[in-house]
DNA sequence: AAATATGCCTAGATATTTGATGTATTAGAA
DNA sequence: TTCTAATACATCAAATATCTAGGCATATTT
Protein backbone atom coordinates (compact mmCIF):
# COMPACT_ATOMS: atom_id res chain seq x y z
CA UNK A 1 0.00 0.00 0.00
CA UNK A 2 1.43 3.19 -1.04
CA UNK A 3 0.72 6.51 0.51
CA UNK A 4 -0.67 7.36 -2.45
CA UNK A 5 -2.81 4.80 -2.57
CA UNK A 6 -4.97 6.31 0.31
CA UNK A 7 -5.56 9.83 -1.93
CA UNK A 8 -7.76 7.64 -4.06
CA UNK A 9 -11.44 9.13 -4.37
CA UNK A 10 -10.28 12.35 -3.03
CA UNK A 11 -8.47 14.56 -5.50
CA UNK A 12 -11.79 16.19 -6.56
CA UNK A 13 -12.43 17.18 -3.55
CA UNK A 14 -8.96 18.91 -2.57
CA UNK A 15 -9.44 20.22 -5.39
CA UNK A 16 -12.86 21.81 -5.31
CA UNK A 17 -11.20 23.12 -1.95
CA UNK A 18 -8.30 25.00 -3.14
CA UNK A 19 -10.18 26.98 -5.69
CA UNK A 20 -12.86 27.99 -3.10
CA UNK A 21 -9.89 29.26 -1.18
CA UNK A 22 -8.18 30.71 -3.98
CA UNK A 23 -10.69 31.46 -6.34
CA UNK A 24 -8.46 30.78 -9.67
CA UNK A 25 -5.82 28.22 -10.58
CA UNK A 26 -4.04 26.23 -12.97
CA UNK A 27 -3.10 23.13 -13.20
CA UNK A 28 0.17 22.97 -12.71
CA UNK A 29 -0.76 24.95 -9.79
CA UNK A 30 -2.62 22.63 -8.23
CA UNK A 31 0.03 20.19 -8.05
CA UNK A 32 2.46 22.70 -6.25
CA UNK A 33 0.56 23.80 -3.96
CA UNK A 34 -1.42 20.25 -3.39
CA UNK A 35 2.43 19.15 -2.76
CA UNK A 36 3.80 22.43 -0.72
CA UNK A 37 0.72 22.65 2.06
CA UNK A 38 1.03 18.49 2.40
CA UNK A 39 4.49 18.81 2.99
CA UNK A 40 5.06 16.95 -0.21
CA UNK A 41 3.19 13.89 0.96
CA UNK A 42 0.40 14.82 -1.68
CA UNK A 43 2.19 14.26 -5.22
CA UNK A 44 -0.51 14.48 -7.65
CA UNK A 45 0.56 13.26 -10.92
CA UNK A 46 -0.30 15.04 -14.64
CA UNK A 47 -2.33 11.76 -15.58
CA UNK A 48 -4.21 12.32 -12.60
CA UNK A 49 -4.99 15.76 -12.52
CA UNK A 50 -5.56 16.61 -16.17
CA UNK A 51 -7.98 13.98 -16.20
CA UNK A 52 -9.84 14.86 -13.19
CA UNK A 53 -10.08 18.66 -14.20
CA UNK A 54 -11.05 17.80 -17.34
CA UNK A 55 -14.27 15.62 -15.57
CA UNK A 56 -15.27 18.38 -12.91
CA UNK A 57 -15.39 20.96 -15.97
CA UNK A 58 -17.30 18.34 -18.25
CA UNK A 59 -19.74 17.74 -15.03
CA UNK A 60 -20.27 21.21 -14.84
CA UNK A 61 -18.22 22.37 -11.49
CA UNK A 62 -15.81 23.85 -12.94
CA UNK A 63 -15.34 26.84 -15.54
CA UNK A 64 -12.24 27.67 -17.67
CA UNK A 65 -10.20 30.61 -19.31
CA UNK A 66 -7.17 30.37 -21.17
CA UNK A 67 -4.53 32.77 -20.95
CA UNK A 68 -1.29 33.44 -22.83
CA UNK A 69 1.99 33.91 -20.64
CA UNK A 70 4.00 34.77 -23.37
CA UNK A 71 4.03 31.88 -25.91
CA UNK A 72 2.91 29.68 -23.38
CA UNK A 73 -0.69 28.75 -22.22
CA UNK A 74 -2.07 28.45 -19.48
CA UNK A 75 -5.83 27.36 -18.28
CA UNK A 76 -7.47 29.00 -15.34
CA UNK A 77 -10.15 27.02 -13.30
CA UNK A 78 -12.77 28.46 -11.28
CA UNK A 79 -15.94 27.12 -9.13
CA UNK A 80 -18.88 27.71 -11.41
CA UNK A 81 -22.33 28.02 -8.77
CA UNK A 82 -22.50 24.34 -9.25
CA UNK A 83 -18.78 23.97 -8.18
CA UNK A 84 -19.67 26.11 -5.09
CA UNK A 85 -22.47 23.98 -4.06
CA UNK A 86 -20.52 20.51 -5.34
CA UNK A 87 -17.41 21.62 -3.41
CA UNK A 88 -18.98 22.11 0.17
CA UNK A 89 -21.22 18.83 -0.63
CA UNK A 90 -17.76 17.05 -1.35
CA UNK A 91 -15.72 18.77 1.42
CA UNK A 92 -18.60 17.92 4.48
CA UNK A 93 -18.79 14.71 3.11
CA UNK A 94 -15.13 14.13 3.42
CA UNK A 95 -14.73 15.57 6.76
CA UNK A 96 -17.52 12.94 7.81
CA UNK A 97 -15.47 10.08 6.56
CA UNK A 98 -12.23 11.56 8.12
CA UNK A 99 -13.60 11.74 11.49
CA UNK A 100 -15.20 8.25 11.32
CA UNK A 101 -11.78 6.80 10.28
CA UNK A 102 -9.96 8.29 12.82
CA UNK A 103 -12.37 6.63 15.13
CA UNK A 104 -12.10 3.42 13.62
CA UNK A 105 -8.36 3.33 13.35
CA UNK A 106 -8.02 4.73 16.86
CA UNK A 107 -10.48 2.42 18.81
CA UNK A 108 -9.24 0.24 21.68
CA UNK A 109 -10.29 -3.50 21.72
CA UNK A 110 -11.81 -3.16 24.81
CA UNK A 111 -14.25 -0.38 23.96
CA UNK A 112 -15.82 -3.11 20.93
CA UNK A 113 -18.52 -5.23 21.44
CA UNK B 1 -18.83 10.82 -5.30
CA UNK B 2 -20.53 8.24 -2.92
CA UNK B 3 -19.58 7.73 0.37
CA UNK B 4 -18.08 4.04 -0.28
CA UNK B 5 -15.69 5.83 -3.06
CA UNK B 6 -13.21 7.04 -0.35
CA UNK B 7 -12.89 3.95 1.51
CA UNK B 8 -10.73 2.72 -1.32
CA UNK B 9 -7.39 1.95 -0.09
CA UNK B 10 -8.07 1.74 3.52
CA UNK B 11 -10.38 -1.43 3.77
CA UNK B 12 -6.86 -3.84 3.90
CA UNK B 13 -5.58 -1.59 6.58
CA UNK B 14 -8.99 -1.73 8.21
CA UNK B 15 -8.85 -5.55 8.20
CA UNK B 16 -5.42 -5.60 9.62
CA UNK B 17 -6.55 -3.27 12.61
CA UNK B 18 -9.54 -5.36 13.59
CA UNK B 19 -7.62 -8.40 13.20
CA UNK B 20 -4.98 -6.95 15.14
CA UNK B 21 -7.18 -6.10 18.07
CA UNK B 22 -9.69 -9.06 17.95
CA UNK B 23 -7.23 -12.10 16.99
CA UNK B 24 -9.20 -14.10 14.96
CA UNK B 25 -12.27 -13.21 12.91
CA UNK B 26 -14.01 -14.76 10.00
CA UNK B 27 -15.57 -12.41 7.27
CA UNK B 28 -18.94 -12.64 7.85
CA UNK B 29 -17.99 -11.09 10.89
CA UNK B 30 -15.53 -8.79 9.81
CA UNK B 31 -18.01 -7.19 7.40
CA UNK B 32 -20.58 -6.53 10.68
CA UNK B 33 -18.37 -5.35 13.22
CA UNK B 34 -16.73 -2.83 10.43
CA UNK B 35 -20.83 -1.49 9.95
CA UNK B 36 -21.41 -1.90 13.75
CA UNK B 37 -18.23 0.16 14.80
CA UNK B 38 -18.62 2.26 12.19
CA UNK B 39 -22.34 3.09 12.96
CA UNK B 40 -23.49 1.91 9.46
CA UNK B 41 -21.07 4.18 7.35
CA UNK B 42 -19.05 1.31 6.36
CA UNK B 43 -20.59 -1.55 4.24
CA UNK B 44 -18.45 -3.32 3.00
CA UNK B 45 -19.28 -5.19 0.13
CA UNK B 46 -18.89 -9.63 -0.03
CA UNK B 47 -17.50 -8.67 -3.44
CA UNK B 48 -14.92 -6.38 -2.15
CA UNK B 49 -14.03 -8.12 1.18
CA UNK B 50 -13.50 -11.47 0.23
CA UNK B 51 -11.22 -10.58 -2.56
CA UNK B 52 -9.51 -8.26 0.03
CA UNK B 53 -9.09 -11.29 2.31
CA UNK B 54 -8.01 -13.77 -0.01
CA UNK B 55 -5.20 -11.15 -1.26
CA UNK B 56 -3.70 -10.17 2.19
CA UNK B 57 -3.47 -14.36 2.71
CA UNK B 58 -1.91 -14.60 -0.36
CA UNK B 59 0.64 -11.85 0.85
CA UNK B 60 1.43 -13.68 3.64
CA UNK B 61 -0.03 -10.83 5.67
CA UNK B 62 -2.80 -13.95 7.21
CA UNK B 63 -3.36 -16.90 8.42
CA UNK B 64 -6.34 -18.96 7.86
CA UNK B 65 -8.11 -21.54 9.45
CA UNK B 66 -11.48 -23.79 8.63
CA UNK B 67 -13.71 -24.84 10.74
CA UNK B 68 -17.51 -26.06 10.91
CA UNK B 69 -20.57 -24.80 12.37
CA UNK B 70 -22.38 -28.04 12.07
CA UNK B 71 -22.32 -28.12 8.34
CA UNK B 72 -21.93 -24.90 7.53
CA UNK B 73 -17.93 -23.53 7.14
CA UNK B 74 -16.07 -20.77 8.72
CA UNK B 75 -12.70 -19.67 7.48
CA UNK B 76 -11.26 -17.75 10.74
CA UNK B 77 -8.69 -15.62 9.93
CA UNK B 78 -5.26 -14.63 12.27
CA UNK B 79 -2.82 -12.31 11.49
CA UNK B 80 0.87 -14.03 11.03
CA UNK B 81 3.62 -12.57 11.96
CA UNK B 82 4.49 -10.47 8.83
CA UNK B 83 1.12 -9.73 9.02
CA UNK B 84 1.73 -7.92 12.40
CA UNK B 85 4.16 -5.85 11.19
CA UNK B 86 2.21 -5.07 8.46
CA UNK B 87 -0.33 -4.01 10.29
CA UNK B 88 1.39 -1.68 12.43
CA UNK B 89 3.36 -0.14 8.80
CA UNK B 90 -0.13 0.44 7.62
CA UNK B 91 -2.05 1.89 10.61
CA UNK B 92 1.01 4.13 11.01
CA UNK B 93 0.87 5.31 7.39
CA UNK B 94 -3.04 5.84 7.71
CA UNK B 95 -2.92 7.90 10.70
CA UNK B 96 -0.69 10.08 9.41
CA UNK B 97 -2.75 10.21 6.01
CA UNK B 98 -6.05 11.05 8.05
CA UNK B 99 -3.87 13.49 9.98
CA UNK B 100 -2.57 15.19 6.46
CA UNK B 101 -6.15 15.45 5.00
CA UNK B 102 -7.70 16.68 8.44
CA UNK B 103 -5.50 19.28 8.06
CA UNK B 104 -5.69 19.93 3.91
CA UNK B 105 -9.42 20.07 4.15
CA UNK B 106 -9.55 22.48 7.35
CA UNK B 107 -6.72 25.12 6.03
CA UNK B 108 -7.98 28.42 5.77
CA UNK B 109 -6.89 30.48 2.75
CA UNK B 110 -5.15 33.01 4.57
CA UNK B 111 -2.59 30.52 5.63
CA UNK B 112 -1.36 29.52 2.50
CA UNK B 113 1.64 31.14 0.39
C1' DA C 1 -43.72 -22.63 4.72
C1' DA C 2 -41.51 -18.64 3.71
C1' DA C 3 -38.53 -15.11 4.64
C1' DT C 4 -34.45 -13.61 6.65
C1' DA C 5 -29.85 -14.18 8.30
C1' DT C 6 -25.58 -16.61 8.07
C1' DG C 7 -21.53 -17.76 5.37
C1' DC C 8 -18.71 -18.65 1.60
C1' DC C 9 -17.52 -17.49 -3.36
C1' DT C 10 -16.59 -15.47 -8.42
C1' DA C 11 -17.09 -12.70 -12.77
C1' DG C 12 -17.73 -8.57 -15.26
C1' DA C 13 -18.07 -3.69 -15.24
C1' DT C 14 -16.40 0.62 -13.62
C1' DA C 15 -13.36 4.20 -12.00
C1' DT C 16 -9.10 6.09 -10.54
C1' DT C 17 -4.22 6.37 -10.48
C1' DT C 18 0.21 5.48 -12.24
C1' DG C 19 3.91 5.39 -15.45
C1' DA C 20 5.32 6.46 -19.73
C1' DT C 21 5.45 9.41 -23.30
C1' DG C 22 4.78 13.61 -26.00
C1' DT C 23 5.15 18.69 -27.19
C1' DA C 24 6.84 23.20 -26.34
C1' DT C 25 8.51 27.46 -23.86
C1' DT C 26 11.34 29.80 -20.41
C1' DA C 27 14.85 30.50 -16.85
C1' DG C 28 19.03 29.67 -14.93
C1' DA C 29 23.40 27.30 -14.32
C1' DA C 30 27.72 25.72 -16.11
C1' DT D 1 26.34 29.55 -25.25
C1' DT D 2 24.74 25.35 -24.33
C1' DC D 3 22.54 22.26 -21.43
C1' DT D 4 19.44 21.29 -17.73
C1' DA D 5 15.58 22.02 -14.97
C1' DA D 6 11.32 24.02 -14.44
C1' DT D 7 7.00 25.36 -16.42
C1' DA D 8 2.65 23.90 -18.67
C1' DC D 9 -0.34 21.45 -21.21
C1' DA D 10 -1.90 16.65 -22.73
C1' DT D 11 -3.03 11.47 -23.75
C1' DC D 12 -2.78 6.40 -23.47
C1' DA D 13 -2.01 1.57 -21.76
C1' DA D 14 -1.84 -0.96 -17.74
C1' DA D 15 -2.61 -1.89 -12.97
C1' DT D 16 -5.57 -1.88 -9.06
C1' DA D 17 -9.57 -1.80 -6.12
C1' DT D 18 -14.14 -1.75 -5.56
C1' DC D 19 -19.03 -2.52 -6.71
C1' DT D 20 -22.90 -4.82 -8.77
C1' DA D 21 -24.85 -8.82 -9.43
C1' DG D 22 -25.00 -13.10 -9.33
C1' DG D 23 -24.52 -18.14 -7.25
C1' DC D 24 -24.79 -21.83 -3.59
C1' DA D 25 -26.03 -23.75 0.84
C1' DT D 26 -27.44 -23.94 5.83
C1' DA D 27 -29.78 -22.04 9.97
C1' DT D 28 -33.14 -19.35 12.26
C1' DT D 29 -37.22 -16.68 12.86
C1' DT D 30 -41.94 -15.53 11.75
Amino acid sequence: MKQSELIKGTLSTLVLKLLEERGRMYGYEIAQNLKEISEGKVLVKEGSLYPALHKLEADGFLSVEEEFIGKRIRRYYSLTQNGKTQSETALKELRGFLEMMQNLVSLKPSLQS
